[in-house]
This record gives structure tokens, sequence and C-alpha cells, in this order.
DNA sequence: GCTTGCCTTCGAGTGCACTCTAAGGCTTAG
DNA sequence: CTAAGCCTTAGAGTGCACTCGAAGGCAAGC
């Protein structure tokens, strides 16, 4: 558990954190859920802790990303899982994966065991589009920062 | 012109280039367009060189981001000045800078020298953007690699 | 008992950035 | 002469990912 965190910051670290003050992205970016959660939230309390609207999570389960209990008053409750299954989507967005193939991983996992080939592939697919954007991204900043420092401010290239 | 391209260059390697094939991004990337170039560009030309569809150039002028000359027959006519001005939108676009902003750019830049300060702003909190989506790109894949090695394939954050 | 404030559903609406369609014009090749 | 293959316009359509609205349920506080 904490190897994992500690795996996780080492990872990170190894592409560069910058100097950036890290904005919190609520539980997006803990490998584990913190041990002293309550094991049943609302959705407004998930929707603080992930850092998405209520409407987005409500958005989420209709389209199937998730399955949540309902209370007695029919509210829904979040349990450990479900909660999960947010943080996990949640990432996924944050890098720009589409919800398209979001779902798509979702159903793989439904389906079980067979399916965890395509669902490797389909990381890895993701993995190397957030390596071209990440060096899209880099470009477009030097080119900025080229823009800034030079100064002059006009439009050329 | 070619002092101006190794300063782009140091730029981009002191943001840590991966080791990915740089993917050829139309004229995107290069910092002084290549002096060999017609001095008069049709849509298609341009579209290809800078690599966006014919549909978005039109798009680009269409709401002011560049003005465009014709010729007799009432076709556009892409010169020097405009292809400028299209590389420096695509690049701004290229990092997820939104039309909006871009316009607002430009329009700055429209309305003369007194602007200057506002535009350097404007290119800084752009600037910001940036660091803050590279750095939750970066958060993102260590995730994702942390799912890919450890294995797994499960929904679990 | 009523207001406040959270929650529910379903369906419709929004904003962005294109993307395409329809109807037509000019130019060159066969 | 005509067909291919570019281009033009205005305006409509698309896809994505939410986001909101309307109408209403339930529980706590005054």
């Amino acid at each position: 558990m904490t190897a994992a965190v500690e795996r996780l910051r080492e990872l990170e670290n190894s592409y560069e954190t910058p100097d950036l003050p890290s904005l919190s992205d609520g539980l997006v970016r803990t490998l584990d859920l913190p041990a002293n959660l309550p094991a049943r939230l609302t959705i407004a309390q998930v929707a603080e802790l992930v850092g998405v609207s209520v409407h987005a999570l409500r958005y989420y389960e209709r389209i199937g990303l998730v399955e949540v209990g309902r209370d007695a008053a029919g509210h829904r409750v979040y349990d450990r899982d479900a909660l999960s299954r947010v943080v996990f989507v949640a990432r996924l967005r944050m890098s720009d994966m589409p919800i398209q193939d979001i779902a798509r991983y979702v159903d793989l996992v439904n389906r079980g065991d067979a399916t965890v080939p395509e669902r490797l592939a389909l990381m890895q697919a993701h993995r190397a589009a957030i390596m071209r954007r990440l060096q899209k991204l880099r470009a477009a900043l030097a080119v900025i920062d080229y823009k800034i420092t030079t100064y002059g401010g006009d439009c050329s290239p």
C-alpha cells in the first residue's frame, strides 16, 4: 500500500514533475484511497472529493461507467467500490481519454478475465496517445516561451 | 534566422523532448517559414503544409483570425503574411488555446502597439495553462504506467 | 405546517470547434 | 463539348462531454 504510493511517486518523478505548486486534483492523484473515508458517500461528497460535478457523476452512471446503489430515499450511495470506479474514470478523463474508450474498457472489465489482453492493449494505446500529447504540448510551450522571451507580441509564427 | 531556430531547439530540449519519433506537425514546429515556399499558396496547399483542413482554414477566416486575399476567380490566395498568421493560429490551437482567446489576441494585435502588455499577459496566462496541462498529463501517465506495469487490468484506481 | 435544501428522473440545451452540404463557377484534359 | 477537379458561399449539421431545467420527494429546522 505505502509501497504502491512510493512507486507512484517514483514513476511520476521520472517524468519530471515540475516545480509548480501541485494543484489539488481531488483524489485523482493518489493511488490508494485514504483509509479514513466514510464507507458510504453522497453524490455531493464524491463530487467534492474527486473534483467533478454532480452532474458529471450522474452522467457517468447513466452511460454505464459506474454502478451506484441507492438508499431508502432513492438517493445515491457511493461505496468504496463505486468511489474507486469514479476515481479511475476521472483519472482517465483527466488524460483526455474519450468517454467511449473508457466505456469500452469498463465493458471489458465486466466481461471477465478473458479480456485482459485487450484491456492491456487499450491502456498501452492510450499511453501512446498521452505521450504524443505531451510531445505536442512541449513543442507548443517552447514556441510560446520563445515568443514571450524574444517578445514582440505580433502574430508572426 | 538560423539563430532563432537554434534557440527554439534549445528551449524545446530544455523541456525534455522524448525519444518518440517526432510527428510531422506540418510547419507548426518550425520557427521560420522555409525560404523556398511559393509566395502565394492555395487553400489546399496551406492546409497540407500546416496540417489543418481546408474547412478549418475557411472557418478561421470567417471568424476573423486571418485575412486572406482573392485571385481573379475569387479563390483564396495565401501570401506570406496570411501563412504566418495561419501557422501562428495553428500553433496556439495545438496547445489547446481556446479559439476565443486566440481571437482576442489577434484583435489586440490589430488594435496596435498600445496593447502589447495585454498581449504579453495573455501569452503568459496561456503558458501557465500549458504548464498545468503538462502537469496533469504527467500525473495521469504515471498512474497509467503503474497500471500497465503492475498489471491487473481492473477498474480500481 | 412550511420553508430550506438536498436529492431524484428524464429529456432537452449548451458550447466548442469544426465539418459538411448544396448550389454553383472557373480551368484544364481528352 | 464536356467531364474532372479544383475552388466559392451561406448556412446547417455533427460529436463530444457535459450541463441544465422542470417537476417533484424527503428530512431537518423554525
